[in-house]
This record gives C-alpha cells, sequence and structure tokens, in this order.
DNA sequence: TCCAACCCTGCCGCCAATGGCAAGGTCAAG
DNA sequence: CTTGACCTTGCCATTGGCGGCAGGGTTGGA
C-alpha cells in the first residue's frame, strides 16, 4: 500500500503521514523505487492517531500511545510504562477539561444574564 | 501605572502586555516620555484575559468578549453582537469538551483493563 | 514517445503566544 | 556624571501540525 492509498483510506494527507513518520509513530518500508510500502495495519494506526489528534492530543501525547495503536483504542491492552505515562496525560486533559468547561460556564452564565432584554436589535 | 507594574499586578509579562496591546485587546495612554500608562481597570481586563487564555481560548476568541472584559465574567453585560459571537465560540467550546473528554473516557477505559494484571513489574 | 499521475527529499511559511535579544531612551539615586 | 532599573521598538526563535513549493525520479498508458 503506497502512501497515496493510506492517505485517502485514511483522511490524512501525504505530507502528514510523512510527517508522522518523521515524528517516529508510523514506520514504513521501501519498495526498489525508493516508495513507501504500508501494511494493512496502518490504515488502523493512522485512524488511531488521527483520531487522538482531533481530539486535542498533540503529536508528543500521541506517542505515548505507541504500544497500543494497532488496536482498538477502547480494549487496547499497552506495555506497563506507557500506561503509566498515559495516566498523567489523563490528569492533563482532566485539567484542559475542567478549565474549559469552567470558562464554557461561565460564558454561559454571561449569556443567560443577557438573554432576555426587551427590545433586541437582531433576528 | 506602568507596564511593569501592570505585569507585577497580573502576574503576565511586559512582553505579553505590548502583545495584547498590539493584538487590540488592551490600550494605553502614553506619557510624556513614551512610557505606557494603565488605568487601573487594566487589571481586571487582563486579569480576565489571562483567565480566558488559561482555559484554552486564542486570542482571538477572547477578542469576542472585549465589551465585558472590564468587570467581571461571571455577571458581564456585552454588546449584543458580541454575544451573538460568543454564542458560536460556546458551540466552539463545548465541541472541544466534547471531543476530549471522549478521548479521556477511552483513555479512562483502556487504563481500567490495564489497571490489574497479576504481576506488573513496576510498583 | 511523451504526458500525467504518482512518488521522493528538503526547505520555507503559517498561526499562536510569547521569549529573548539588540540597541536604544529616561529617570532617580548616589 | 554614572549606574542601574526601568521603558521603548523591532525582529528573530520557538512549538505543533502541517501546507506548499521546488526539483527531482518512475511508472503506466495513449
Amino acid at each position: 500500500m503506497r502512501i497515496g492509498e493510506l492517505a485517502h483510506a485514511t483522511g490524512a494527507t501525504a505530507r502528514a503521514l510523512r510527517h508522522y513518520e518523521q515524528t517516529g509513530l508510523i514506520s514504513s518500508e521501501r519498495t526498489s523505487n525508493g516508495y513507501r510500502n504500508y501494511h494493512e495495519r496502518a490504515i488502523v494506526r493512522v485512524g488511531n492517531i488521527r483520531y487522538l489528534l482531533a481530539a486535542g492530543l498533540t503529536l508528543d501525547d500521541v506517542r505515548v500511545f505507541l504500544p497500543c495503536l494497532d488496536g482498538d483504542l477502547a480494549t487496547a491492552r499497552a506495555s506497563d510504562k506507557g500506561m503509566r505515562v498515559a495516566l498523567e496525560r489523563l490528569a492533563v486533559l482532566n485539567g484542559r477539561i475542567a478549565a474549559q468547561t469552567e470558562v464554557r460556564d461561565r460564558l454561559e452564565a454571561a449569556l443567560r444574564l443577557r438573554a432576555r432584554p426587551s427590545s433586541d436589535t437582531g433576528h
């Protein structure tokens, strides 16, 4: 499977895939002409990477999940150390979520106060 | 109040304050020697800006709140249009939170599966 | 034969929010 | 007068996740 196919299959760009490889998240063999050659597994792997990225993790965060990127993330069994680090990331995530949720709530409250003036110029 | 004082009072650096000014989030007069001169209000304003930033908003997001940055965010009454846009941001925020929460949950689930092997090499 | 569609490497650009440095001006104290 | 703490502008560096281009190679088909 060449890079274009993998890109198409995963929704990533070839550029992004090379980038993932460069940062060590995926790997490939090369065919005689120098083209990257990917295993079928790569599809799942890249899918998982993109899933984590889409959720706000960084490539560096994702690195932590290397051991379990090839299967279903939800049922993954990962290497011990990886999971330890993952726990830290979990805390970070929780922190981010909490902070953003707090802002969201405040913003929502502010909007509520504003939400019922008598004459509204819009709509 | 000069930039150093404001920086000290808010926990921001002078560099950051100039940046906020450059992007239009705060303003200042100048004294005869060219130094920036800030009003007392600036403390609250910068505090609010940093609060929003800390919660994961961008400076651009913060711009939306310009009308209510000088008071308590929780009880703020903002200009109509500003609040409209704010609603959109709210949706964005909710999206981000939801995405990150989802990952968090999956990660947590993965950790749970892993959390009770018989012999673990680490402590 | 020659084009089009792929692939390669390498490097510069971009956004965001500063940090950091250079190369100054200003001001109060000693 | 000098020192040192403050201030000024301006521009380059950084991190992250690519986009995009240049300048190539290769392959398949009309």
